[in-house]
DNA sequence: GAGTCTATCGCAACATGTTGCAATAAGCCA
DNA sequence: TGGCTTATTGCAACATGTTGCGATAGACTC
């Protein structure tokens, strides 16, 4: 990968502070997971991100990595959520929250930002009571031209 | 388990129609992996599945309960989607559909029966334009307990 | 009933994630 | 600076699910 000139250090020095609050320790590994993750624009399965800290440093194994992103989730640094085949997807914090519709016809995919989603999550709550979190709302259904396609 | 006097031969029987309609075979496992989840009352992660197969013929194999279970996702008498944790959670088509809602603060989950979602639905269909499947409406976010108790 | 075709099965290897445990090393204190 | 405490790491085993392949056997035809 060519190296950008981008300040990604940000990430990894806002999660360094926010670790040390906590009594915990900053380690190369999660300076790596977290460059690697600021890296990735945004989107990625653990397996890709395990695969590409690997390449960076072959000693890091997947356990480490796992374990890293399970501590970005409690800082509030990323989410993930379980995409459609089950695979775990993570987000960076950085990225303004957003769900997911999945095409069950053609496997479209779009993504469903707060303001299209504000009603969507006002329904939840008037039929459950609940607060739904955005980033975990992951959806299936049938996409305008697919169901235009069945309805013929 | 206590032998019930239902007639689940009927899912057996309308299965195995299906199926060699298709031209495909009816074979003694797809009777004994259709029986057992029609003895698991309408819930059943693949986990849970392939363990109950294999107690009543030790000589299954995970690829074919998993193979099965396709198949009957195929022709339309189950539906499967990812719980929280990404495991995979299995319904019979006779349970009516219905969606998930998870609490990430106490854990609770809750049903979503179709006319308590209908009102959700129809903001997705505003929203995005597409037709929610409500099998595999999985939501996540806070019950009102909850948000009660962080409010305070 | 015998032969043929091929869907299905069982096995084994793989992919993705998780967990327990002993060794290591980060951070703190004197 | 040196020593101590304990969070973190790496390893290895495990859990759940998927896939490829050769062997088996169901279903069809003659």
């Amino acid at each position: 990968m060519t190296s950008t000139s981008e300040p990604t250090g940000t990430l990894a020095t806002r999660l360094q502070a926010a670790v040390q609050a906590r009594g915990q320790r900053w380690t190369e590994q999660r300076q790596l997971i977290a460059d690697v993750l600021a890296a990735s624009d945004g989107h990625a399965t653990g397996a890709e991100l395990v695969e590409r800290v690997r390449a960076a440093d072959p000693s890091a194994t997947p356990s480490t990595v796992y374990r890293t992103l399970d501590l970005l989730e409690e800082l509030g640094f990323a989410t993930h959520h379980h995409g459609v085949d089950g695979r775990e997807t993570y987000h960076l914090e950085e990225v303004v929250a957003h769900g997911h519709v999945h095409c069950q016809g053609c496997g479209a995919e779009v993504e469903l930002d707060a303001e299209a989603a504000k009603p969507i999550l006002a329904a939840i709550e008037r039929a459950t009571g609940y607060a739904a979190d955005l980033d975990h709302l992951s959806l299936q259904g049938r996409c305008p031209s697919c169901r235009a396609a069945a309805a013929r």
